[in-house]
DNA sequence: ATTATACATGAACGTTTGTTCGTTGTCAAG
DNA sequence: CTTGACAACGAACAAACGTTCATGTATAAT
């Protein structure tokens, strides 16, 4: 009376199926992803299912059908009251130019967002985007393409990784903020760079880089 | 440019049948229910709320479409829907000890996970995560602490960052694959470093990175 | 008046997709 | 050795369903 293994990968099939797309699989589809060849054998399939309530199908409509009760299985499991947080994708960053900060307007990505879960970014007002360009910013550790994850303040505390500006240089860039008196110590992630020092007045805090993600694939 | 009388009871009707039925309705339905005679007024209707980022459709596919996410504000509310890929941490990697790869026994990480988005990382079977211990993997810009989402492999397609264990050096390294004859050139992800060439019989490939995750804060 | 644009119509067409049916192989009961 | 249920196959069929096209309407701009 349980079910067999074809049953539950069918199951297992049309519930990440949906999730994708938004709606159900074909017939056809299902086989391919099973592996059966012929139709029919899905279709008997799908009866014995509907027998086991496992799911329903409206007749001779295609891609009716619905799952009774969405299997838990691996999708969101547990995860299911994780919360997410959107971070809006507010545009590039580079070396040679200040980031454009809370003001948003003309930013390339419309009103994207970055979705990360909770647990790696606090949620917290003042969150941005922005994607590195360039290799300018290696000495920090980050890749062309990354993602740099930014809470927008204009100060910083001791051992942030900061987003700074500075002045005289006209240069953005990422650094661990040490300040020593008058004068700033930005320490570079990458221990095989050395630090540079900057006075306090010649250096802007854009924002506290919370996270980094390289997707690579 | 806002919806008309029409396009707005398209939009209602799909949300409703939606909401009744699991699957989304045909273009005839469409029809029948706001009072449309012809299939293909529906279907242009339907192209103009595309272009308005109302929803989105598969071509030639039947009932393929799917509402856009009403933006939801602030709060997770759109996000709800978000899929979430479940990541097992299974253990550290440095540079001087092959990898635990699939078998997991005695990582420090219990069966802990790194819950990512599915827009983030593929759900795939063979997944997991490592945390990165010390400054070995620097030429792959890959920093102390920071989390590689890999996906087990034992062979990699040209240029494909991969976890390489080597034979004769006994270390494991993260680069990108270049196949060259008998050897193997193995890139690292900051330019400022060589490449090195190593034989292909010494060289095991133990998984692709799929992506790096770096939490500051 | 003329042209352009947005919207609508309905028939015709072709693909997608569910259903039916004749067969085959397996396995346990009679 | 049958018998019959269960599971599976593949070809053929028919209904469901999206697309195309030739043709009309309005309304506004030229």
């Amino acid at each position: 009376m349980s079910l067999s293994d074809r049953q539950a990968r069918i199951l297992e099939f049309i519930d990440a199926y949906v999730q994708e797309h938004n709606y159900p699989p074909t017939i056809r589809e299902i086989g391919k992803a099973v592996g059966i060849s012929s139709t029919s054998v899905v279709k008997y399939n799908l009866e014995r299912l509907q027998e086991k309530k496992k799911l329903e199908r409206s007749k001779e409509v295609s891609r009716g059908l619905r799952l009774v009760k969405p299997a838990p299985g691996n999708g969101d499991a547990g995860g299911a009251g994780m919360r997410l947080v959107r971070v809006p994708k507010l545009g590039l960053i580079s070396a040679g130019q200040p980031i454009a900060a809370a003001g948003q307007q003309d930013n390339p990505y419309a009103d994207d967002t970055l979705t990360l879960t909770a647990d790696l970014v606090p949620d917290r007002a003042n969150l941005y985007a922005l994607r590195v360009q360039g290799d300018s910013m290696i000495d920090a550790l980050v890749h062309d393409g990354d993602w740099v994850i930014i809470e927008h303040r204009e100060t910083a505390e001791r051992g942030d990784m900061i987003v700074a500006w500075i002045e005289d240089k006209e240069e953005t860039t990422l650094k661990y903020y040490h300040p020593e008196g008058a004068t700033v110590r930005l320490q570079p992630a990458n221990p095989a760079y050395q630090p540079i020092y900057v006075p306090a007045a010649q250096l802007q805090v854009q924002g506290k880089v919370l996270a980094i993600v390289r997707q690579l694939a």
